[in-house]
DNA sequence: GAATGGTTTTAGGGTTGTCTAAAAATATAT
DNA sequence: ATATATTTTTAGACAACCCTAAAACCATTC
């Protein structure tokens, strides 16, 4: 049975979360940016992720996790977020202080601890944040997801899906920034054309129809 | 501010709790037995642990902890009693489970989290085998001492001081093996005499008169 | 006061994970 | 399609730990 140390659970929950909002393969940039190291120490570590087999490594073609590779990521993830709903739940940390301490804690091997710890906190599905919280097996109950154009003012939430699939509506969505993953907030809604105005990831605001907004889809 | 690894702080956790069962220096090899590794890599950490000055290390003659070495291997310990105290109290762990997952839970390095889970516990001043939790500050509440003589049998406790503190005494217990941190149990208490069989060290079995144990003093 | 036995340290090497600097490969633009 | 820019990988080093084998040291004993 492959066993990862600490530093290896941590690129493969990043590699995961990062292939889980793109849907592509995962850069060795991206990586290094998320993991606050450089490329080159990224390129070691594919190397020795590969050799375990948990990611798929195409040098100079970044990288898809395997089957086995998604298991560890999810083990580490539901782990983070069972961590998480503890300290807010029974030691009253605020849902902004948790994330540095679960990703501590996330690495505690013991699975009877896991066990009991998801039982404790009553089995709980979605972690503070409102991330579902994946079960034992690694499934994840997926969060409702709206169409863009219902979400309110101040609502935020994450691209997950577009309903359009032609080729022309996915190309304006790649030219606006508006990719799979793309963090979202509503900044303004016109009530004479349906139209609003949204944040993108925090860095740029868009102007987008009712009828494009209608298309995409948002978890919350 | 020193800062110190996860093997560092274990060196420095079994180095504080050997001298103070022995309260003279520590051997090189006591402390390879301790964290189960071999005698040079001991030197190696030892080196380490002394250019930090949490211990005073004189080559080929055993070590000694300093204040600020103890602080930390103090704040150590009271981690990894909190957390065991959690896992008995909370997650229904049973005694003897606890000590591999707390071995992991007590590097955890929020200051925080462990204020908070003290208070969540309901400040706990003794781990569940019974032995005391530091403060914030480093105190540790002593258990009441007992004259061996008066314990009943089956009582366990560690021996922690003698009242009679004459060469001879001492040379007799040195050879009996009844040293100053042993673990011992009362195996049987003669009715007529007031002498008693105990354990000590889970090893062997040894008889003393009376008078002889009411001179040990013992912490449950 | 030398020889012996046990303990401790040094020397040298392996693994993990990081870095900088330079080379190699890919992507982009004219 | 070739030059330029960007991304990615390799090469070489370093720190933290651990190991084995050999050397150095200490404490006895004769």
């Amino acid at each position: 049975m492959t066993n990862l140390t600490y530093a290896e659970e941590n690129y493969l929950k990043a590699i995961y979360q990062l292939s889980e909002e793109g849907k592509k393969g995962v850069s060795t940039n991206d990586i290094a940016a998320e993991m606050k190291t450089k490329p080159a120490s990224v390129s070691d570590m594919l190397r020795k992720l590969g050799e375990k087999e948990v990611i798929e490594y195409r040098k100079y073609y970044g990288v898809h996790i395997t089957e086995e590779g998604k298991k560890f990521a999810l083990r580490t993830i539901r782990k983070h977020h069972l961590w998480e709903v503890f300290l807010v739940d029974k030691l009253k940390f605020s849902w902004d202080e948790v994330n540095a301490v679960a990703d501590e804690l996330q690495h505690i091997k013991s699975k009877i601890l896991i066990q009991r710890l998801d039982e404790y906190l009553g089995f709980p599905k979605f972690d503070p944040h409102g991330d579902p919280i994946p079960d034992e097996y690694g499934d994840v109950r997926a969060r409702p997801r709206l169409p863009l154009n219902e979400l309110s003012i101040l609502d935020t939430g994450q691209i997950v899906a577009v309903k359009d699939n032609s080729s022309a509506f996915l190309k304006y969505l790649d030219k606006v920034g508006a990719y799979i993953g793309a963090r979202i907030k509503v900044l303004e809604k016109v009530e004479f054309d349906g139209s609003i105005e949204i944040m993108v990831d925090n860095k740029k605001t868009l102007f987008m129809s009712k009828e494009v907004a209608a298309n995409i889809l948002i978890m919350q």
